[in-house]
DNA sequence: TATGAATGAGCTTTCATTCAT
DNA sequence: TATGAATGAAAGCTCATTCAT
């Protein structure tokens, strides 16, 4: 029993290759299929594994969305931190918070994203409390940003900072919907696009 | 015993209210549950019918879920129709496709709304042409309308009207999943700051 | 309500009209998908009437397949009965029994006697009592035809009567498995074939 | 408590045990009550299993009857091979397919052959392809014997070859119908008397 | 005679999860 | 670490039949 040492199990896989399969066949079936609509065989059968190694690495269905959603919305939320961090005027914060951070990590996480943005509705689980904090502190910065335009100046005061900043993250989180469908702009020229429009909509008129 | 007219038993209900009893109950349960994590079970359950009932209506769920969406996608493109066959300029036409069409209708179907836009994926199915269609001919619209606006010149052209039209109906869509957690705004008064951004945010410099 | 006189009712047609326009849609319906298979609303569909109709006319679709079987047991034993009473010696009359009474049939009542056949289960039921006796009077006439050739010395004594008479009526009933497959041969000149076998087969050898 | 080994609780059983106590239901109810007559509740209640189990080990009802059949018929053919490998007159082969290949597998095989007969019509499905290729294979053989002795003038030509095949294999499979009831005889003497009556019936006058 | 909405039990199947090994 | 048979609850749907009109 304890010589059943790791190279006799899966080919001399590394251990965290099975959970990084099953990762994998999850997230491309829950973009397709929907987190309900997908069930557990069908994520195994598509990584090859079976259904005890998925329950050996988590203890539910739902605790490997959340794992999904960590690891994009960590990085989200790191650029986010990044870019208020430099030393910007606010038109330039907001073009960069549209670019880096709203539209180019749709060029990697184009499946999170859209999983993510499907399936809010099992983030009212105590289990995503975490997820939301993050999200949540996202959005405070985009806020924080067009308020600090708006005091500064910079922007119209059209709306509160909150009605705007859902605007701005609307805008650009709703690309997520057609983005393959009629592609042939990456998400950076996109944004660019956007941003052009949104800080010419704010700016004080001259 | 003598008690038992029209009111125990569910027979000889006035017409089609089991049909619209079912429907609230349908939407309710879509918007709050998702429409694959409700049950016919949870639906006739809560509109105080059987099962049964609820076949002899529909032949299916998605069948359901198609009527949901035909009521409001038919009231949205007829407003928009009627938008674009007022004599106004691009700016003005914007502006109220934004206001009238895009934001005003979720007072009254934002239950429709919330179900439709998060219930894409089962569009994808053939007995949704006609609803796909209808989406379609809706966003061709808003693009006609950037298109004038660059063509005629009151629009700069940034993007494509595409790409444009896309970013209009996104930060209005989006209002979707935050209208009731953050809502002291009407619909119309988020359209109309809205509004005030693209247009001034597309219009020509001067 | 008193005023409602026949002709306001389908059409003008006549009363029956109804009932056979069910028997003829449930007949060819349980034919090609099975008695069980076949539902109560595809009948009522098939025949362009209601299920009101349907229940206005039997009391269950047990009921109607009753009806369906007695049509043609009912021919059956009345051919039997007519070649029996014929004065013929054993061979001849085993021969008449062979075509015009389980072989003929079949041109007239393929569908009645696949679905008798195939729906055998359902006699088991006492409302089939009647159907069941007719049947056994059927086998026996048969049987009795065996058994006087047997007597008299026109036919060797292989088995006993009923055992020969099961052969031979399995021999005929059989082809209403491939009778429609294969089919460039009449009833007739399949029941001549097999008449001649069989009366060559219990033949006492000279 | 302590006496809940491997009895009380089904887990860990024997392995196929399930299996096979699921498949000696679904016989026997099938035979009593036809393949549509019997639910899937039905056959795990009577195995004492659980539907998860059913469809654990086949993924429908289907493709339990599929394996029902595939076992006999394999069966049935490996014989009718056996016997026309053999060195022998028309005559005597064609006694070999009665007695024991249509006939003796009833003894063993009576519920799946009572069920084939009685489900043909599912049979219609892609997936009973390989069953029907194995059914059409063993006809042809019983024509290939019949029209040897035909050609070599051992029988008379009476009717094609195929149509004294079915005659042939009608007598005997009929028999399913009525063997239980009238059982005094074993299904080998049954089809030694109808041997003697088709060899004889068939052999050319002398 | 006939309608057709409604019933309610039952159908086949799915599925997240458990657990002995 | 991993297996995969088994669970049991619930899913979507069907259907013979009833009944107020």
């Amino acid at each position: 029993m304890a010589a059943r040492t790791r190279s006799a199990s899966r080919r001399g896989a590394e251990p965290s290759d099975t959970r990084q399969a099953l990762l994998r066949s999850a997230l491309a079936l829950f973009e397709r299929l929907g987190y309900d609509a997908t069930s557990v065989q069908q994520i195994v059968d598509d990584a090859h594994r079976t259904k005890g190694a998925f329950y050996h690495h988590w203890e539910s269905k739902e605790a490997l969305l959340r794992d999904l959603h960590e690891e994009f919305i960590d990085d989200q939320l790191e650029r986010a931190r990044a870019v208020i961090g430099r030393d910007l005027p606010p038109e330039e914060m907001l073009r960069e918070l549209v670019t880096e951070v709203l539209m180019e990590p749709l060029s990697v996480y184009k499946s999170e994203i859209t999983v993510f943005l499907h399936e809010h509705r099992f983030l009212s689980d105590a289990a995503f409390a975490e997820i939301r904090r993050k999200r949540d502190e996202f959005e405070n910065i985009v806020v924080s940003v067009i308020k600090r335009g708006m005091d500064t100046g910079a922007f119209k005061k059209i709306g509160t900072p909150q009605l705007v900043a859902s605007g701005v993250i609307g805008m650009c989180a709703w690309s997520y919907t057609w983005l393959e469908a009629k592609g042939k702009l990456s998400p950076r020229e996109i944004g660019e696009t956007y941003g052009d429009i949104l800080v010419k909509g704010l700016a004080v008129s001259e």
